[in-house]
DNA sequence: CGAGCCGTTGAGGGGATTCAAGCTCAGTGG
DNA sequence: CCACTGAGCTTGAATCCCCTCAACGGCTCG
């Protein structure tokens, strides 16, 4: 049955994992899809096809990644835990797409991987794609590194800036623009429009909010767009909304 | 001044922008920190560094990418519009950052970018970026896909699945979850736990509202763990919803 | 059969939205 | 100089949606 599908010169190749991956069905649209016949019978060796159970974990976030995977069959999610405690779904993955990027870079994982219903995946060591890419590679890598980075933003931007009541939003808003001082160490306060947009709330939700915090001190506005952050403030008060 | 702290071989080149790009005080944190001085010397003179004062428009969503950039200085914030018409920002970058990656996959920009404060920028053409990786060109770019997919995806579930009622978030999250089918035509549907871990709401919540959703035969319930999608009652459910 | 997990439904309270009024401030023109 | 205007922000009151707390039913499994 297999083998019918297969180029004549692979119908007999030593290793089985070659059948398998020049008559893999999502290949066209998966990662490698993109290398010939002949790269694809130089690396099928190192590939694993390992299959989840729904509910296992395929990666724990911040383990050193190993691998890369490319989903064949099923439903993957990835989560994180906020400060607070709670588990928050940040994406979902399903056929044809890549997982666990990070570890073409060395990196750790950014997120807990685990499997919502049985999954099929290809496993691929990192240094497969690094074999093939010889040249330029410290822009290559700084360049997987800026997409990662985004990545790794926007899910964060989910964890910390979707969840929880309003009153926490504004809070992890602040900490996170905290971290872009201009020269005079005062921080881009967005309008609050802007911040009902970043947030989803209203403009009202948020004015009330920072009104709040500007009485207990927490932050010093400087209309217009700009604003003073008391960095032990606003850790408490970061600290207090998310015991809660 | 500046030439003080320039290589020999560099001072006195011609372009006016190699002293600029050589004394960039963000290049050893930027992308083309990776490359020696003497690939930056050839290219350079491509590079432009165009400033933008506040609330103008860097891209545009939909627009052919024409340029990727580096952040020299300033805050920059991405938007989007969601199907209900209101304006979402999915995600901040400051200085150091690389905004507007899909170009070197020829790709249209994802996002709205717009400056949050007068930002100095550099702005790189593609076919630099391609002209420095021209090995394995096929595989880098799939691979360069991959993650930009993943990175739309995750912008995407701001815009689309914390945005919102609840009711509206539960007929997005239905919608995504309708895209990855199984043989039977059945979607995986999650516990109520883990919607509540999705879409930031209690089970009881997200109980009640596909309760609802039963009720008006938008999605038959399957337990364990599936359902079946009316798409066009689920259709219908989501303009009313964005209608509003 | 009882224990435990998962899901559903109800009652009550709290937080966010909605609707509305009034404020500051910059720009404009009488 | 000051009235006028409009944008942005703040604050209040009423409403509504969602959360909290609680009880209960179906199901699996020891």
């Amino acid at each position: 049955m297999l083998t019918r599908t297969l180029p004549v010169y692979l119908q007999d190749a030593s290793h089985p994992q070659a059948q398998v991956c020049a008559a893999c069905e999502v290949r066209r649209n998966a990662l490698f899809g993109a290398l010939d016949d002949a790269s694809l019978a130089r690396i099928h060796e190192h590939i694993a096809a390992p299959e989840y159970e729904a509910d296992t974990r395929i990666y724990t976030r911040d383990e050193p990644g190993h691998a890369v995977w490319t989903i064949r069959a099923g439903v993957v999610r990835f989560e994180r835990t906020t400060d607070r405690g709670d588990r928050r779904i940040v994406r979902l993955a399903g056929r044809g797409d890549l997982i666990g990027q990070e570890a073409l870079l060395r990196w750790t994982y950014a997120d807990d991987a685990i499997a919502c219903t049985p999954v099929q995946l290809c496993r691929i060591p990192p240094a497969l794609v690094e074999d093939l890419s010889e040249s330029r590679a410290r822009l290559l890598r700084e360049l997987m590194a800026r997409w990662q980075d985004a990545l790794d933003q926007a899910q964060g931007w989910v964890a910390d800036l979707t969840t929880g009541p309003a009153r926490r939003r504004v809070l992890r808003l602040l900490d996170a623009l905290g971290r872009y001082p201009d020269a005079q160490g005062r921080i881009w306060l967005p309008r609050r429009e802007d911040i009902g947009a970043m947030l989803d709330m209203t403009i009202e939700t948020a004015s009330r909010h920072l009104s709040r915090l500007r009485r207990e001190a927490v932050i010093e506005l400087l209309p217009p767009r700009h604003a003073r952050l008391s960095a032990p403030a606003l850790e408490q008060a970061l600290r207090a909304a998310d015991a809660d």
